[in-house]
DNA sequence: ATGATCTCCGATCAGTTCAGTCGTACTAAG
DNA sequence: CTTAGTACGACTGAACTGATCGGAGATCAT
């Protein structure tokens, strides 16, 4: 329950490498293509690649055209968070059906509804968990975060 | 994304009203048919009854066959979880695919998977989150949980 | 006992979503 | 102007989900 895409996986992955080589010690600054990643984590090419347009779309990450181009972190690694990534491939976070309803929807349960609110609490706290998580630190592998309370509101750390 | 199915959606607020009937103030005790549940919350009768059946085989409720049969809580509601019920219906949580991989899966991306461990630590987090909170705490409508922090390791409260 | 009522269980089906593919157009470097 | 790359949209097959149907088994009232 309560998986996430494969694409959303490869989105993950391709974001950290793309970081990895942006401020390692390497190559620092160097632009990453499609085919870098899919070959190094054995990624579909071509499904890679729509994944890539759409983080790119949202503004995560730069993408230059023509030979040597490639795709860079739009911003610093710690600026961008596991929540803005995971939105961006799969939509707004929605534990439930009735926690973004437009007008027009109606939900058949609504009026007897008695889980309507504890299921939002929850739903506020998994984002409060994703969104203090950013790809800053996800890399290097060890130093993870202190995992924060979701009560703690904070915004951006 | 994230969004957990009508399955548990309806799983959540049969055990809701199973508990309100049973520990309630008017008729306590008492057992709850599907057909009553149904029906007070729009659900698919047969989809429902489908529920509950997995319900009781995961030992959440206990059924009484027959005429003035029906569903009664297995045990009290501060002792029945959210994580409980959403894994009977939706099968354990896993964020990613390899958070249980038995022998003979293998994970294309596993060689150089770089994204693993933090996942695992937010899957975790999760699971804290839905476990600390039981099916108790979300009735009564108002007075809900102090969300607790997902480090908080505590089994029972 | 017998019948009515209710839970239990398995099989099935349409609709939707998801992973993955293909073909093509556009853009920039050499 | 050729080549290497991104951008974009349409398409397919497979898996999952929500929902339905039919009947078997259990229990209570008469």
């Amino acid at each position: 329950m309560l998986k996430i895409s494969k694409k959303a996986d490869y989105a993950l992955m391709a974001l950290q490498h793309i970081a990895s080589v942006q401020f390692g010690d390497v190559t620092p600054g160097r632009v990453v293509n499609t085919k870098e990643i899919a070959e190094e984590y054995n990624i579909p090419l071509e499904l890679l690649a729509k994944v890539l347009q759409v983080l790119s779309k949202h503004g995560l990450i730069e993408s230059h055209n023509g030979p040597k181009g490639g795709y860079l972190l739009a911003r610093s690694a710690r600026q961008i968070t596991i929540a803005q990534i995971l939105e961006s491939i799969e939509g707004p976070l929605a534990i439930t059906d009735c926690s973004h309803e437009k007008e027009g929807d109606f939900c058949m349960q609504r009026e007897h509804c008695n889980i309507r609110t504890p299921l939002l609490k929850i739903q506020d706290s998994i984002y409060q968990l994703l969104n203090n998580m950013t790809l800053g630190d996800m890399m290097g592998g060890t130093p993870l975060i202190s995992i924060q309370s979701p009560a703690a509101q904070g915004v951006e750390r």
